[in-house]
DNA sequence: CTGAAAGCGCTTACAG
DNA sequence: CTGAAAGCGCTTACAG
């Protein structure tokens, strides 16, 4: 509650000061790493900062270097827990690879053009993250311009190296699922088709039950967003139609939470009625009524490897894409279908 | 995938020199907010640097004016709804009162030291909200002792400046709701004690079942954590008790979602065979298969208001301590309960 | 209004 | 090893 009186905040001149040297010993005795030393100024130096909690100004330090040990992330929001377990990944790759990030949540933003990242640029981040691309984003195209180095991540981009998981295998795995169960009859939940993910689960699950002479009605495919109350408000309308799809691929967990929870409120159980398969594998997922079926993305994975890949794009170092495979757990939500 | 050709970055000296005037000029010119003005000069200044994309160094102005107006915030994580939901409060009311934030995972460090500021301090922070305090925490003393300002948020300190919903309220109203349904014989879910939400809530609970003639046996106090998996843990242990209690106060949502799931594989039904109710009231709750009552804290004002008390203080303003009022929703899960 | 100078707190070649 | 100087990109009192 109380303020300590503002006493002078303590830099390397009042430390060279009291220990009697130059500015620039202090600076090389603090430098990191610490090398281990013997030399009495450089140990009295360490001592007296410790001792006055010195902590070096990095405002000052990224200025001098030309190097703000940066990266800065864009992400829709952090409350879904995609977002947020993948934005702890990058976090945390970062921090062991000495850097520091910084999040903007574009949906605390007026509006989602190029200008989402001015913040970042003017705390001069050595590169960016992009985890909330969508189709037509300018973002990308303005930071080449800018020769601002960058990655997609978690979403694809057409013309830009990305760090994501492979959505169309998600979706293959999700229909081979369900074809060797025997279901000929499904429906697919399609969340927000202006990002990759969403297009390619949909994409994927098609092809991969096609592959089994299955041909899904584009009047079984339901528009969807990636939460629950979207999930639920797609049950609503299946439950409209004259009959009932013998399988449902999600593409989202949360979506497909809200369709068991509201199938069930209608009578329809999940797993013994009607399979259910879910994206990305969320906590929730495996802790359902009904544990739900759901492909796996490793997303803090997803993270640490998107950060690795913008490090050697800062570097200078040549990097591709990279494609992370999914795998589908199998749990009651498929298992119990009497066929 | 092509990176630009890092050309010379730009900066006012650039501008200074393509337009013909001073770099002072510059500065001016391009000082924000910007004053509307028919002076060619700085209209010239200006619309150069929009063609050039030119966006002003933050590094050298925090270091030259002495503020950063950048804002720390410290999470345990950022999976948990609850804590990513303030967060965006507090970053969404900082961005419009013109600060940034850094936020620092402490579940992405190797220790809660009060260590865990220290990145943020380097980057010259001019405040910081604590959103992960726990029992015992060092970091506020030692903020104090620096002088930097700091606001405990969603948690509460025993000796700081707290914004924080009332949670020993939050208690009271659920045990005053289910004390008017009848429910004497009741279990309390208590979540992490050594955070203040936890504590306060269960003590809350407690005290509103005493004022109703209830006195609730020790045995009864069912310690777990904030996620769904601890819930399903407490309701496998109440579900070895030799009765089971008509009502349970879970104290957080993912904790009582987790209870319910579990409580239906044995075929106890949550709303009918025994009352439930959660806390904060995040998004599942209402979408649960029974719908969950809860006592639903506001955590983007919370964030918010944190946001609000902190720049109070770091422009020397008095301020005191804020505490949001909780409200129970009633839903299912505490309604349909026979008596 | 504009220019010239000083300085924020560091780091780093360059001498000694 | 240490000191002295220059400079990172800004901003801001001070002159003119």
């Amino acid at each position: 509650m109380e303020k300590a009186s503002a006493s002078e905040p303590v830099t390397m001149a009042t430390l060279a000061r009291q220990v009697g040297v130059h500015i620039s010993t202090v600076s090389r005795a603090l430098q990191e790493p610490r090398q281990e030393t013997s030399n009495r100024t450089t140990l009295k130096i360490r001592s007296l900062a410790d001792e006055l909690k010195f902590q070096p100004d990095a405002t000052a330090s990224r200025l001098r270097k030309g190097r703000s040990r940066l990266i800065g992330v864009t992400v829709p929001n952090l409350t879904d827990p995609v977002h947020a377990t993948t934005y702890e990944g990058i976090d945390r790759e970062a921090l062991s690879r000495g850097y520091s990030t910084m999040v903007i949540m574009s949906a605390n933003l007026e509006d989602l053009s190029p200008a989402r990242a001015n913040s970042l640029i003017r705390s001069r981040v050595e590169g960016i993250i992009i985890q909330d691309t969508f189709e037509g984003d300018q973002l990308p195209a303005s930071l080449r311009e800018r020769g601002i180095p960058y990655v997609l991540c978690l979403r694809k981009g057409d013309h830009d190296l990305s760090v994501a998981v492979d959505d169309l295998l998600g979706g293959r795995l999700a229909a081979e699922h369900l074809a060797a169960r025997g279901h000929t009859d499904v429906a697919v939940i399609s969340p927000d088709s202006s990002v990759s993910t969403g297009r390619d689960r949909v994409e994927g699950f098609l092809e991969g039950m096609r592959a089994h002479g299955v041909q899904v009605d584009a009047a079984r495919i339901v528009p969807a967003g990636f939460d629950l109350a979207s999930g639920q408000r797609a049950a609503e309308a299946i439950l409209g139609w004259a009959k009932l799809p013998t399988a449902i691929f999600a593409c989202n967990d949360l979506t497909a939470a809200g369709l068991m929870f509201r199938f069930r409120e209608a009578g329809v159980e999940v797993g013994r009625d009607l399979a259910l398969i879910g994206y990305n594998d969320i906590e929730i997922a495996r802790h359902l009524p009904v544990p739900l079926t759901s492909v796996a993305s490793p997303l803090q994975e997803l993270g640490s490897q998107g950060v690795d890949t913008l490090i050697d794009l800062i570097e200078g170092k040549t990097t591709g894409p990279v494609s992370l495979m999914p795998h589908l757990i199998p749990r009651a939500s498929t298992l119990s279908w009497a066929g």
